[in-house]
DNA sequence: TCTGGGGTCCTAGGACCC
DNA sequence: TCTGGGGTCCTAGGACCC
């Protein structure tokens, strides 16, 4: 705990997935815009432009419920490579101001501002100097939160918008926080609202009221939580970790939802290939070696199941994820049944692979040789030039698009061990 | 309206061990 | 015999975030 209180931005830009198409076709400024697929197409909105928004289109909105709402709609398929490429130049900018900065996502960050007062003025002045900064290098707009914590800098953010700046003076924070709803904190969804609600709490003050221990009462370590945020702040779970410390994934998965659901045993193994593919080839770029894996299977009324299953030794070879999780799938499909999703996550990395096959002493050193190989294809003809046996079978191979908001620096972090 | 994809964290029960 | 208690690992499911 430091004496004087941190001075934490939140910057995040502003209809990120939207503006960065409009950079690359201009015509689509000020019309509705929906990012994340055609009007016809399974999935959800990613991202909707302003315009849009006025006919009740929002993100995570199913695509086909968008059209309807916004029939005029330009539907525009997502750029992954885009959002990198400017997520990338956001960072730079950010980088000037603080040493301190953390991709949250594609397009929002934390900063930790404590401290740069006499490079960059007090906070609003540095606010502003980055907010220009910002849309002279990326022609794009963000809004700046700025709090003594987290989570002030990130609900004020949401304030920000579109386009500003919002700052809590220390000392203000439960103030600040008293009239808002309590859906507004982080972490509070759907379900935490209504139970909450169900006791009579609607706002963030109501909550504050409350004593901490019988909040911990009602909801166990997460009641404890609310009580500080309620206060603003960073108190408990993943919000309290420093500003900048990049930690390592803890999972790495890819799973594919069928344009129609099928129910035929090729066609979902050579998905689950293709899957098992990606989740390797992703554990070798990071050099993880993975001990636990695990297989998705929703069905045509979504219900959805998980199977994993721990190995002996850690891998991060195609083949030992596949043969497992087709081993799963099997185990548990009903033969027929059709299929919606499939999944196929790693998880429970360690940093090396363990002992290799003693039986077969090359057999694995061949595997790793040809995977190489195979990235090193992969990387100089794109991502289908290259499938194992079973991905290919009758020509057939499934398109699996890359999710543009599924970029690095997702998620919640935990704090990083002493 | 018919529900993506990639993550994190939490809970809870059972196995297993001492 | 009328039954501990803690620790850890594994698995499954679910809330939540962007």
């Amino acid at each position: 705990m430091s004496i004087s209180p941190r001075t934490i931005f939140h910057v995040d830009m502003d209809a990120f997935f939207v503006s960065v198409e409009e950079l690359f076709d201009p015509s689509l400024k000020g019309k509705p815009v929906v990012v994340g697929g055609q009007r016809d197409e399974r999935g959800v909105v990613s991202a909707a432009s302003y315009a849009a928004r006025k006919f009740g289109v929002h993100s995570a909105m199913p695509l086909r419920t968008a059209a309807k709402l916004c029939p005029k709609a330009i539907f525009v398929n997502g750029h992954p490579e885009r959002y990198r490429e400017y997520s990338a130049k956001v960072h730079e900018v950010l980088g000037h101001f603080s040493p301190l900065v953390e991709m949250a996502s594609v397009d929002e960050a934390y900063l930790d501002m404590t401290g740069t007062e006499r490079l960059h003025g007090r906070p609003l002045q540095a606010a502003q100097r980055l907010h220009d900064s910002m849309k002279s290098n990326t022609h794009l707009n963000c809004s700046i939160g700025i709090g003594t914590s987290r989570l002030i800098a990130k609900v004020s953010s949401a304030k920000a918008k579109p386009n500003g700046v919002f700052w809590v003076l220390p000392g203000r924070e439960a103030k600040f926080l008293a009239p808002l709803a309590v859906g507004d904190i982080p972490g509070v969804g759907k379900v935490m609202e209504e139970k909450l609600h169900a006791i009579g709490i609607q706002k963030i003050g109501d909550l504050a009221k409350l004593d901490d221990r019988d909040l911990e009462n009602r909801f166990g370590k997460w009641g404890l939580a609310l009580a500080g945020k309620s206060r603003g702040e960073d108190a408990g779970g993943w919000f309290d970790n420093e500003v900048g410390e990049n930690v390592d994934p803890k999972s790495i998965s890819h799973e594919h939802t069928f344009d129609e659901d099928t129910g035929d045993a090729e066609r979902l193994q050579s998905t689950l290939m293709r899957l098992s593919e990606m989740v390797g080839r992703r554990l070798r770029e990071g050099g993880y070696f993975a001990r636990t894996l695990q297989l998705k299977l929703r069905y045509k009324d979504f219900t959805t199941i998980t199977r994993a299953h721990s190995l002996d030794q850690p891998t991060q070879m195609d083949h030992h994820i596949f043969e497992q999780t087709r081993r799963l799938f099997f185990a548990n499909w009903k033969p027929g049944a059709p299929v919606r999703l499939l999944g196929v996550q790693a998880s429970n990395f360690e940093s090396g692979p363990g002992q290799l096959d003693l039986l077969e002493p090359k057999r694995d050193e061949r595997w790793k040789n040809a995977l190489a190989a195979a990235d090193h294809l992969r990387d100089k003809f794109g991502e289908a030039a290259i499938g194992l046996a079973r991905g290919m079978k009758g020509g057939f191979r499934e398109r699996i698009h890359e999710n543009p908001a599924a970029l690095p620096g997702k998620g919640k972090k935990k704090r990083p061990e002493a």
